[in-house]
DNA sequence: AATCAGTTGCAATCAAGTTGCAATAAGGAG
DNA sequence: CTCCTTATTGCAACTTGATTGCAACTGATT
């Protein structure tokens, strides 16, 4: 489940554009290739450190960037439920999803609807705009917590 | 158009919830209430300043943060297209809209769409989850900066 | 292997938002 | 109308997330 179990899709298409492909960079790639929850710079400097890469802040935020610039990335808040750093995952253009946050125990949910792209088309035919990319956060209590306690 | 013009609905929510109505936050609620933009921080700071309110930096974020609390507002990001200030609007459960915010020319377009409400109901449907606030802002490019120019 | 523009790391800086606390004022009691 | 209590404000210091300028370094092409 690490670093070569598939091929980087993201590191050809970064190569194919003339970028090149450091040390650095392809360890933020791999990670986010193979993360399984959503990553915000912080960690991915954490994990960098831990894995004796070579890694300074600066960088994590330059290559976010650059590859949220060239759309391989997605941005989200999830909501500032906990800090106000951003976070980051591979962006999927045919799989949009919401992300649906409880304002309690904090967790993350991710839920996928074809209205989406009901959506997205609406607002490109009623409005003229070209949609690049859409954020759908939603703040809500999950069955638990709704369950555990009416208030706090 | 301004202070007195019609009755504010929030000010007197808020005097039912045992909150002091002091000056400030008086001024505070009566701009995001006759707004027709969305505000942040530092823009309401400047126009209390402009017409004489004494107001401070402190005070704009703990209103804010209050009335956010009590869901009288709705706290927006709009994508981070200019800083990474946040954008408050007045809240309207009933007329939900999309923010759709033209990453070249930077400006801001709302969109409703019964969608959205479907999307809602699917949503508390499907998971059980109990859905608070939801926030869809979408970055595209409007009509008139593709006619314009096909990059930069 | 040599080259050199694209990148990185570092220190300094910026910007948004928060905290602790003394001074102030809202609004109910008398 | 004045006093009193306590919520609220303003200020200064601070924290956190992100950015910039620049010298040193390195990927990849010759």
């Amino acid at each position: 489940m690490s670093t070569l179990s598939r091929q980087s899709t993201l590191a050809d298409k970064i190569g194919e554009m003339g970028v090149r492909l450091t040390k650095q960079r392809r360890f933020l790639i791999d990670l986010i290739e193979s993360s399984q929850t959503h990553l915000h710079p912080s960690d991915i400097l954490k994990l960098a450190r831990q894995r004796g890469e070579k890694m300074d802040r600066t960088t994590v935020y330059r290559t976010l960037g650059m590859l949220k610039e060239m759309g391989l990335i997605e941005e989200l808040d999830l909501l500032h439920l906990s800090g106000h750093e951003h976070y980051y995952e591979l962006r999927d253009k045919n799989k949009r999803h919401i992300h649906l946050g409880c304002v309690k125990c904090g967790k993350i949910l991710e839920f996928r609807s074809r209205l989406i792209e009901q959506l997205e088309s609406e607002i490109r035919k009623e409005t003229g705009y070209d949609v690049l990319s859409m954020r759908i956060e939603v703040a809500a209590i999950c069955r638990k917590c709704r369950g555990e306690n009416g208030d706090e």
